[in-house]
DNA sequence: CACTAGATCTCGTGT
DNA sequence: ACACGAGGTCTAGTG
């Protein structure tokens, strides 16, 4: 990795490793005191403080304070980003169109300024989603019940898409509603709500809610609108090789 | 701001430099070749590949990628954090209960390892959203229409929270939905949603959606089920000082 | 380009 | 602690 990363450079000099790291698509960090106003979607004003300021290769830029998890203000990936000079104060500015926004950082002092130019080419493989549910029914369909069996998935109706709409072994029809995490009564009412655009529907149609739990209203709900609740984690095997979750936290 | 930063520390000094990090609260950034294991809410792996690593003093942890407005792998706040060196390696461990989740780094080589201990106690100033939408209709109800007077405020149905009821100069119910963007079909069936819960009402209901403007699609189910829409611009002030709106580019 | 729906959403707020 | 709603949500996937 190529690095640069100075201490206390007086405003010329950070406007100087700023435009250095622009010009290589490098990784910015900036440890400064700064303020900062935005507008755009919304509008915003931020008084002075020290925090970590970050810009990405892709257009991404972030100002972080020293607590939570979300950067406190930010202009997303594509933006364009420029440094500029006035009457020896440096700003920093991101915009883009599409929507129109701007981010504009006063720099008051640098703490630090860096950049980096690295390699990283592996992207993130995850497991436990709502969509490895969805894979799971249609692979093993009797987890749901005996007899079970598919027919649509993002089966599409006037209130939105049904996770999976299938038949039990009676020959109904069943609306399965998905979610990875417990379920609310938000996820009661989106069944409901699925189950209606079946209210012309000739035959008798279950509605299931398929969760790892759901919320006593939940439940409540689900009782009162004659719902069905089953039970179920969502699956944590990674797709490709099976026994990397042999050794999960061994052979990384 | 007190701040310590090293080049190309070895795995032996990283770990004090992180130590002495954790124990005096301060925000610690690495640049680092890395790996990642997730496991907790969801599951995931990450290979090797160069990356900034960002410990906050409240606990959040975070390796960002150099793409991606989102961290690739992170902690929530208040979350435990430790480092540790084994046969020469370093590890760095973030953990938290309930849920129960750990994420794993694998520190290769690192780069640059840093922390900063800085002040920064403004918080962040925001307008443009529907709760100033909604002050606005209480303090002014006039913009809505002559002779509106709002009832109540996050008015509960059985169906959620209606943003706005107030009555009309005719004495009519009116059901206000706010919405401080372009508002869609799912804004329109919302406001659908809260009128039904007024089915049982003798007199005639008004359900007026509130947004700078509408998407065609909505605009036709508008119509459809005989709502009313209102244009209306959220308000730009911010609470505390309005002249601070006047300069808002220069005075900061 | 828009629109949809999920997320280790995060974050605040109310109970 | 839990549940719920809003977000400058972000992000990936379709049409």
């Amino acid at each position: 990795m190529k690095f640069l990363s100075e201490k206390n450079p007086d405003p010329c000099r950070t406007f100087e490793i700023i435009n250095e790291g622009l010009s290589k698509k490098a990784v910015i960090i900036l440890m400064a005191c700064c303020s900062v106003v935005y507008e755009g979607r919304a509008r915003s004003k931020l008084g002075s403080g020290d925090r970590m300021i970050i810009i990405k290769s892709d257009g991404s830029f972030m100002i972080h304070q020293d607590r939570n998890l979300d950067p406190v203000n930010w202009q997303p990936p594509k933006s364009q980003c420029k440094a500029s000079l006035k009457e020896g104060i440096m700003y920093l500015e991101g915009s883009r169109r599409n929507p129109t926004e701007r981010l504009e950082v006063k720099i008051k002092s640098t703490y630090m300024a860096s950049y980096f130019i690295g390699q990283d080419s592996k992207d993130l493989e995850l497991a436990g989603y709502e969509e490895n549910m969805r894979e799971m029914v249609f692979e093993n369909p009797e987890i749901i019940e005996e007899g079970f069996r598919p027919v649509n998935r993002e089966y599409m109706t006037s209130n939105g898409f049904i996770d999976v709409l299938g038949k039990d072994k009676e020959g109904n029809l069943v609306v399965l509603e998905l979610k990875s995490r417990r379920a609310g009564i938000n996820a009661v009412k989106q069944l409901k709500r699925y189950m209606d655009s079946f209210s012309d529907h000739k035959e008798f149609v279950r509605g299931v809610l398929v969760a790892p739990s759901v919320t006593d209203d939940a439940s409540e709900l689900l009782d009162e609108y004659k719902l069905e609740f089953k039970s179920m984690e969502p699956p944590r095997e990674f797709g490709t090789d099976k026994n990397l979750t042999l050794d999960f936290f061994n052979g990384f």
